[in-house]
DNA sequence: GCCGGGTGTTCCGGCTGGCGGAACGGTAGT
DNA sequence: ACTACCGTTCCGCCAGCCGGAACACCCGGC
């Protein structure tokens, strides 16, 4: 019926039904999930009743809206726990750790948003390991190393879809400007974060690309106190490192 | 069909696939998918399609196996953010650590894993926000509380099912122990975590429940370090009050 | 109190689209 | 070259998804 062939149609329902459940919105009742995606109350419901059984969805107690299951968790774990990427880029960032003393992030790159998928800390004395989220990409370094170095049509499209949302007074929300501070990452090879997330935190972040698709698909950034370094500082001791580093993980990890 | 009525057996299925990538295997062939869920090559190739297009599962670029996709991290990431218990024990927590100085985790449990869904840090300066996972149930504090607390009849099940591997020496590898400690933090109302998950690391964990349907949920567990705390002083000083915490986020969080 | 609008749930016939066997093209190992 | 596996496509058949309608339920309001 719709332009792709060869999917099921059943399941790309199912699927638009788990894409309702952003950040933003809290939970949904059942007529709302049916008149969003667009299927019968009859089928959202049969959807989301498998979906509960497996714990992907969940019913709130008190609220009866249904809401992102336990579920979601493990699957999240296993995606970074199988990953051959987070796998291969492990030693790369575990060295540039040991010998420069630094913290390295590695972030995916996913529709319009940047998910933490490795960090080496210091101190790794935790039972549980840890991974990360943000929820935009203009503010942070690593999602402006992404954008900066995409395919203009897919930039063009995700620039149609951000809100700019402020996080401190110095975060980008005007989209010249974000646009001219991209066409500079393009030049210097690696962008920066003066502020925009957190008050007192600057960051610099290089492009990861496919080496199959030629594709931007994450970044690797480095996070500092305006405390210890300056922003100066922070290019003139790391910019050219982390680039160096971004295209060797790029070179041998695959994806 | 099978017993269940009103469920989608075409989502069920596609779920089947997502159970498939567990932490141990790494990834899949579109046969090998076929075969393990029990479906035709091609009914695999239209769901591992449709997954792939939304990035819930991907391509490994040179060994060309499935892995799990980028997108399993924005669903975990949405999880945590809309989950109304999250929102509604942070402020328990909060105060707990503010109160006390320590740290403590919360956990909900889910087949047979327990996820961190929150960890109250004293230097919360990052931007990304972490959540994180562990593997199993029987080395962690939190674990041992839910599995303790929870029906005979759940429990039997997942104890057939858990293969018990050491994570250190001191890890519980025999289920009559298990079982025996088990029994001992139903007595006093909390578990214990003695350098079993992790050397030089101690822990004590009391199990949350739901107001609703009475059953376990997941537990609050507080670590320490043995140059800080011995298990002697964890327990006198604050498995009291980390059992009455549990209980008041019980009474009042929903789920 | 009753009533209206909202919820989730079940039943059922129509027909869509998931189903698997078979055949095709490509690649890797022998 | 030959084999063996991979992923992909084509196609006829019928399982099962679909949605309208009727159901029981709960809550707020005239």
């Amino acid at each position: 019926m719709s332009g792709k062939a060869n999917i099921s149609e059943s399941l790309a329902k199912g699927l638009a039904i788990l894409d309702l459940f952003g950040v933003e919105d809290a939970g949904f009742t059942l007529s709302e999930i049916a008149a969003r995606v667009g299927i019968s109350k009859t089928s959202a419901h049969r959807y989301v009743t498998t979906y509960c059984e497996q714990d992907y969805l969940a019913r709130d107690a008190r609220s009866g809206l249904y809401r992102l299951g336990v579920r979601t968790l493990a699957l999240a774990q296993s995606m970074i726990e199988t990953s051959e990427l987070v796998r291969g880029l492990r030693p790369f960032v575990d060295e540039a750790a040991a010998r420069h003393g630094i913290h390295i992030d590695v972030a995916l790159l996913s529709r319009d948003a940047v998910y933490l998928v490795y960090r080496r800390d210091s101190a790794d004395t935790r039972v549980f390991r840890s991974f990360s989220y943000a929820s935009s990409l203009h503010y942070l370094a690593a999602g402006k190393a992404a954008m900066a170095f995409m395919e203009p049509r897919a930039l063009a499209e995700i620039m149609s879809r951000l809100t700019l949302a402020a996080k401190t007074d110095r975060t980008i929300t005007d989209k010249a400007v974000l646009e001219a501070e991209l066409a500079e990452a393009r030049e210097v090879g690696y962008a920066k974060n003066n502020e925009e997330s957190l008050p007192g935190l600057i960051a610099i972040g290089a492009p990861l690309f496919s080496l199959r698709t030629g594709k931007v698909v994450g970044a690797v950034s480095f996070d500092s106190s305006t405390a210890t370094y300056s922003m100066q500082e922070l290019e003139r001791l790391f910019a050219g490192y982390l680039v160096e580093l971004a295209k060797k993980i790029s070179a041998v990890v695959s994806l």
